[in-house]
DNA sequence: ATAATAGTTGCATAGGTGTTCAACTGTTCA
DNA sequence: TGAACAGTTGAACACCTATGCAACTATTAT
């Protein structure tokens, strides 16, 4: 059955287990959905970010706060933010010269439950 | 109170909310912690390493298949199964000239449950 | 009006990463 | 023994990204 190998040749060697492949594939999510997944896991894979979440978890911050607290510059923490801001995980409030940032996601804290069970043990 | 900001100023700016920052400070997770976290979130920020996982949800499977249903070379599959294995996400046996792939975390369907409830909505 | 501060943004750059290619090991089968 | 195939690995390359820098806006205070 080289056949269905042959659709999807981008692959280097012949499938070995045919129905199986077939079972999995049917039953997996279509690829758009698990390229939107793995984007939202990037926002989570870097330590600025997730430190970033993690102290909105306890307390809304302004930007110098931010930056303080986690000992970098005004700058970086914005640019930061702004990814946080284009994936909706946090939201913000102008008050004067400061711009307040809150969490803006109730998933959040979930994501970062499941993978502290992982990290700590 | 300049004394607190001059022992990590590494940021540019001061301090604007002096207490709630000491107070979020104190009941963040330490920083290895949450690098650690970023670390395990960096595993699953790419779409090919988050369909290999998804696929092994579902069966047990050995490179072919997998660099099949993902059209993709065995030498691409075989470098992520590596990371996914140096990370205790995979486990493998190997059979003949197969080596066969499956989870090795009980956590990891949790951690894509908690992220497709943010993705599909 | 002027100075000072909070925050954003574009650019440049250094470091990281995913895939390809080629060479390699190990197993199976004729 | 030798061919064929499963899988791994290291080097090279292209692409991405996080941060620093400098310039900018907006708000507040003197």
């Amino acid at each position: 059955m080289k056949a269905i190998a042959s659709k999807l040749d981008n692959c280097d060697c012949n499938v070995i287990h045919e129905d199986i492949v077939a079972d999995v594939r049917a039953k997996m999510p279509d690829d758009e959905t698990l390229m939107n997944l793995a984007d939202l896991f990037k926002v989570f894979s870097d330590s600025t970010r997730v430190r970033i979440l993690c102290a909105l978890q306890y307390s809304e911050l302004c930007v110098c706060d931010i930056a303080f607290l986690l000992g970098m510059t005004k700058s970086a923490i914005s640019h930061q933010l702004r990814s946080l801001r284009q994936t909706r995980l946090v939201k913000y409030r102008k008050d004067g010269k400061s711009v307040y940032y809150s969490l803006d996601d109730e998933h959040v804290g979930n994501v970062f439950e499941q993978g502290l069970l992982h990290v700590c043990e």
